[in-house]
DNA sequence: ATATTTCTACGAATATTTTCGTAGATTTAA
DNA sequence: TTAAATCTACGAAAATATTCGTAGAAATAT
């Protein structure tokens, strides 16, 4: 449960637009980079080998879906991130991220909702 | 200036316990994995290679400092991360750090104050 | 019906990262 | 002063990730 770079690209095509063919997605993926299409065929095949991806093999050209959610590899990689790039010290990463980025006020609050939220847990 | 995995370990020694010699940041690095002396030896010099470690050869044993600001290297990354993880929502990001990992009261309110400054700015 | 296109599967070339063995120089210990 | 330990440099193996060519099956177009 730990995808590469190129695999997490594709899985952030399938999160976005759903369940899409091999064509389809290389043509996402074309739009931004040169890519071939057999090159996006078999990164496919193998996420689907391992269980990153699920497919319907009905059709002629099987349609592609996540096999897991958005939320829990971002979870499992902001962990991994936060150590390695960060030391663990969560608030650093989160200070960094508002103060390099652009937040919109709606956003800003919505944050500051959750610092609420958190402080009234005991 | 894109340190790779095992470089990003060595930069955290370095910027957490200074300038030091091959020995001191393979027997850091030790306490958590198992690598040889070499390993870390080759990859310092590699670093070295790339201008991302100076070091001063006066001494035997080379002693040598990151040649790159932690903050630089952390901003660097985030935005990297952010887009291929979060697809350059930071907000989401934010949120996801903060709801899984702990963070002190204090560290809450110093986000707190961030937030208020950043709404401030026209 | 035949040729062209489009698809999958798969092996293998390339590229990148990580690991380590070996050689030779220099210091330290016996 | 000889032996053992410690260091650098370097090449190359091993592990991992990425890219793509080719073959054969199935669909589509001529």
């Amino acid at each position: 449960m730990k995808p590469t770079d190129s695999e997490l690209e594709i899985l952030q095509v399938l999160w976005e637009q759903g369940p899409s063919t091999v064509r389809q997605v290389n043509e996402r993926l074309a739009e931004n980079k040169d890519v071939g299409y057999t090159t996006t065929l078999k990164l496919m095949q193998i996420m689907h080998d391992k269980s990153l991806l699920t497919r319907v093999e009905d059709a002629r050209s099987h349609v592609y879906e996540p096999n897991v959610a958005e939320e829990e590899v971002q979870s499992t990689l902001l962990g991994r991130f936060l150590d390695t790039a960060f030391r663990g010290s969560a608030s650093r990463l989160v200070m960094q991220a508002l103060g390099n980025h652009k937040t919109t006020p709606e956003e800003l609050n919505q944050i500051r909702e959750l610092l609420n939220q958190i402080e009234k847990q005991p």
